[in-house]
RNA sequence: GCCCGGGUGGCGGAAUGGUAGACGCAGGGGACUUAAAAUCCCCUUUUCGCAAGGAAGUGCGGGUUCGAGUCCCGCCCCGGGCACCA
């Protein structure tokens, strides 16, 4: 801590130990002196710890907050003592429905309300004495900030990642508004409970699917953990495959494409299917089977993804369109069917469906007594079958139960050329043929869907983007050579619109002021109800807009315009908020090279496990579309990524107001103080697990503070009479200082922190039974208390005449020579079970160990009249007699 | 259904293949005190035994090993994720 600022640290003057009166007293040093700062350009190593910035909703901080936060500030404070120039910041992610779900209900700016609610998380966030460089502290809803994630967003659409798609969202029509995913349960909204459903609106969606493979590749270079990896690989879901072109018997169609990873299993296709909505459906449709497919098709859109997912348990349904399609491979007629299984969204919402070999086609086939043809005669290996089951099947209304059980690989059969092959031999063979005949080609298909990147809002960042006519935009290319090669365009009330950029000096677009954040009623958010916002005269070149209502400005640049209504999701704003840390007045750039250069990215991220999929992969997919742009040096935004665990009620069950077993860190703050919460937070188990908060288990580590206070200082406040320079250890108590240092070191490195705390707690319960203590002992652990609990370590350092900080002093070093004991204890096994043990000198032979162990009251009996047949020794630990 | 993670005293948890239960909570006994609080000391896996001491024991069943909470195989239960992705 710097004293040069001509700030004199002072302990408090209580004689217990009052945290009530000493966490104030040193957060308002820390304040006024800044010792947190992280410092931009220097020559120190650099650590950069980031805590997933919180949401500032009006219930305050909940305790799962302080949880990963207290591990981090930890890890800060403990780096910093090593030397390192930590970066440990800060921020608000604040954009969010529940700040706009407020605004419509009392009218006032979610502004004002996230404000407030941005006041009170600071307040409890200093209150527990976290080491953020406040200097630093973003807030996802200052346009200074916003102006940044608008920027990126530009750079996007100029790459063309960005477009505009029609696509379903929930639509209450009593409400007359848009509801996001979790304002539906039940197919009801939540408020007022109306009947929702489907409807068609323009969006903007972001090419994440451009960057599938190199998502999935990035996994292999990051520390994540495992199980984090394989979920956003699943996510992502690629899959190898070919696609196939099937002719349909109705020429002036066209071809039928199809993508399937068993093009092996080509010849045991007996049928085909496509997604209800697929474009070739109606022309497919004989006029025999029209009604019945119109009307399977108008059921099916009526239905919700979750309906679609919750029948998928149930009975397949489908209809027969009443054509057919040839098999490329043998010039095969098979029908033509639709069906609800097969989803428009994946591959080409076409398959080929092989009954033999896949459990879904079996099932449907079964169920409208489609053909089966085998093509793989089954294999040796344990993955060569599905599980065998007993399937109940319904056979023209008679229920019937049927094994299953279907070959996976194999070999070959009944299938031309491709006979005698094993599966993976043929996966090749026949894409090799579709190649060669023109019918097909090897394909990679991903799971992963574009992202839908608008919301229907008023509390969000605006889109920079300004609607145009066609000849505006041809006027507007001219001056803006950057815009895309492909315009984004959108069909609108007959005329096609075209998506015009603001240029990169008009950011921010800024929120206008509404009357009412109520909805528009027609779907739109709350902006296309301010007319002199949204109509405009915009100039393609500045970027500067009038109202429309007002006379064209003169020049050539004005172009009649309607703004974007949309705004971005809550994800924009985290996607990149650990680069603004880096350098957060930059007015210039989002962050500056030296800084990018020097601070890069996270050595550490840590947050909760329920984002390991969405933000974590939102932002990887940013963060690599700057890289690509040479915006940044790196192509992983985190290396090194943690999740803490969730902290669950007493009663085991996880935490929520309607069980009235939440927790509330200010309250806990009141009766213990934060440097007990931070140190209870720490002692209840691995970070990375789920735990139960326990009440009563908080009592230990605040005795154990306690028990040091009274070691130090004595009942008059001043230092404890045991307490002097002169002082020494006795050798029992020296090693396990240094044994002490070790493991707490070696602990903090392995973010173990409960069995540090578990460490100091048998260091200090050893120091209080020794007659004297030397002052610099005690110095020395408080230091090493200071980053679990800072308050407490500040006060005690200085009381105990440490110069400066304790945090300032570098991190006591553990002497190895202290560590080895001139005698070690050596257990005594006979056939493997544990019968005593013994202190022996280091220098014990094994020869030695055996005769020690003939002559142990407790071993000898054991071996006496047996044999000694062989001795095993675990050096230093161990030695076991084997006897007959 | 598939993919992960986990099951250890009354409770939270600790244990590079080498003394299972560190540390803490709770509980019992004692010291100090007029008393209480605070603090300190002792006990506290189960079971047999007056004791000394013995036996069993890390979800269940097998296996590898001189030795398994830890490694392997097969189950059961709990938690999380995905879920007709062809």
């Amino acid at each position: 801590m710097p004293q040069s600022d001509g700030f004199h640290v002072k302990p408090t003057d209580c004689t217990d130990y009052d945290f009530l009166k000493i966490e104030p007293h040193w957060q308002s040093i820390w304040e006024q002196t800044r010792p947190f700062r992280a410092e931009n350009g220097s020559t120190k190593p650099k650590y950069y710890v980031l805590d997933m910035f919180p949401y500032p909703s009006g219930a305050g901080l909940h305790i799962g907050h302080p949880e990963g936060y207290t591990a981090t500030d930890i890890l800060a404070r403990y780096k910093r003592a090593k030397g390192f120039n930590v970066l440990h910041p800060i921020g608000w992610d604040a954009f969010g429905l529940p700040a706009e779900q407020h605004a419509v209900r009392t009218g006032t700016h979610p502004a004002s309300n996230t404000q407030n609610n941005i006041k009170n998380f600071r307040r409890q966030i200093r209150a527990l004495g976290f080491s953020y460089d406040w200097e630093r502290e973003v807030d996802t809803t200052d346009p200074k900030y916003f102006r940044w994630t608008q920027w990126i967003f530009l750079q996007l659409f100029k790459k063309g990642l960005a477009y505009v798609d029609e696509r379903p969202v929930w639509w209450c029509p009593e409400l007359r508004t848009v509801l996001a995913n979790e304002e539906v349960v039940d197919g009801k909204s939540e408020v007022g409970g109306f009947p929702v459903e489907r409807k068609n609106l323009r969006q903007w969606v972001l090419r994440i699917t451009a960057y599938a493979e190199q998502l999935i590749d990035g996994l292999k270079d990051v520390d994540w953990p495992d199980s984090t990896k394989r979920m956003q690989e699943a996510w992502i879901g690629r899959s190898e495959g070919a696609e196939v072109l099937f002719k349909l018997e109705n020429a002036a169609l066209g071809d039928l494409k199809i993508f399937t990873t068993r093009p092996d299993t080509l010849f045991g296709c007996t049928y085909m299917v496509l997604a209800p909505e697929h474009p070739l459906v109606p022309g497919l449709t004989t006029d025999a089977q029209r009604e019945v497919v119109d009307a399977y098709r108008k059921a099916t859109a009526s239905k919700s993804d979750v309906d679609r997912m919750s029948d998928a348990a149930k009975e397949k349904t489908g209809v027969f369109t009443g054509s057919y399609a040839i098999n490329p491979v043998n010039g095969a007629r098979v029908p033509i069917w639709i069906a609800d299984y097969v989803l428009m969204g994946y591959g080409t919402g076409a398959i080929m469906a092989v009954p033999a070999h896949d459990e879904r086609d079996w099932d449907f086939a079964h169920l409208f007594n489609l053909p089966v043809q085998k093509v793989i005669a089954g294999g040796s290996g344990p993955n060569d079958w599905t599980a065998t089951t007993a399937r109940i099947v319904r056979v023209g209304g008679e229920v019937r139960k049927v094994d299953m059980r279907l070959a996976l690989e194999g070999e070959m059969i009944d299938s031309d050329f491709l006979d005698g092959k094993t599966t993976s031999e043929a996966r090749t063979a026949i894409i090799d043929w579709l190649e060669q005949n023109g019918r097909g080609k090897r394909r990679v298909n991903y799971k992963l869907r574009d992202w839908l990147f608008s919301r229907q809002r008023y509390w969000g960042e605006p889109f920079p983007i300004v609607w145009v006519s066609e000849a505006d935009y041809a006027r507007a290319a001219t001056v803006r050579p950057e815009l895309p090669k492909n315009p984004v365009t959108f069909v609108e009330g007959g005329g096609v619109q075209y998506a015009l950029p603001l240029p990169e000096v008009a950011l921010p677009l800024q929120l206008p002021d509404v009357q009412s954040y109520l909805p528009s009623g027609t779907g739109e958010s709350p902006l296309a109800n301010v007319p002199a916002w949204l109509e405009i005269w915009f100039n393609a070149e500045t970027g500067e807009a009038v109202p429309a209502s007002q006379a064209k400005p003169a020049g050539d640049a004005w172009l009649r315009g309607r703004r974007e209504t949309n705004t971005m999701p809550q994800w924009a704003g985290s996607c990149w908020y650990y680069l603004r840390y880096l350098d957060p007045q930059n007015a210039e750039t989002f962050a500056g090279k030296d800084a990018l250069a020097y601070w890069g990215v996270p050595d550490l991220y840590v947050g909760g496990a329920e984002h390991a999929v969405l933000h974590l992969l939102y932002a990887r997919f940013w963060h690599k579309v700057l890289f690509d742009l040479g915006a940044v040096p790196q192509a992983e935004p985190f290396k090194k990524l943690f999740h803490q665990g969730i902290i669950l009620g007493e009663d085991g069950v996880k935490m929520s107001k309607t069980r009235g077993n939440v927790v509330n860190p200010d309250d806990i703050i009141r009766d213990y103080g934060a440097d007990t919460l931070r140190l209870y937070l720490m002692f209840l188990g691995p970070l990375e697990a789920m735990k139960p908060w326990n009440p009563k288990g908080i009592e230990g580590v605040h005795r154990f503070l306690r028990k040091f206070w009274r070691e130090c200082i004595g009942e008059d406040g001043k230092l404890n009479s045991r307490v002097s320079d002169s002082a020494a250890l006795t050798a029992d108590a020296e090693k396990l200082r240094h044994e002490t240092i070790k493991k707490v070191g070696e602990d903090l490195d392995a973010m173990r922190f409960n069995t540090a705390i578990s460490q100091m707690m048998i260091y200090v319960n050893a120091l209080q039974k020794e007659p004297a203590l030397p002052r610099i002992v005690l110095l020395e652990f408080a230091q090493m208390l200071a980053p679990f609990a800072p308050h407490f370590g500040e006060e005690l350092w200085t009381r105990l005449g440490g110069t400066g900080s304790a945090m300032a002093a570098a991190w006591p070093m553990f002497d190895p020579a202290k560590l080895v004991a001139d005698t070690m204890t050596i257990v005594f096994q006979v056939n493997g079970k544990h019968r005593g043990d013994a202190q022996v000198p280091v220098a014990s032979s094994e020869a030695d160990l055996i005769k020690i162990a003939q002559e142990h009251p407790k071993v000898a009996p054991h071996l006496a009249g047996k044999a000694l047949k062989r001795t095993i020794y675990v050096k230093g630990k161990l030695l076991n007699l084997l006897v007959a």
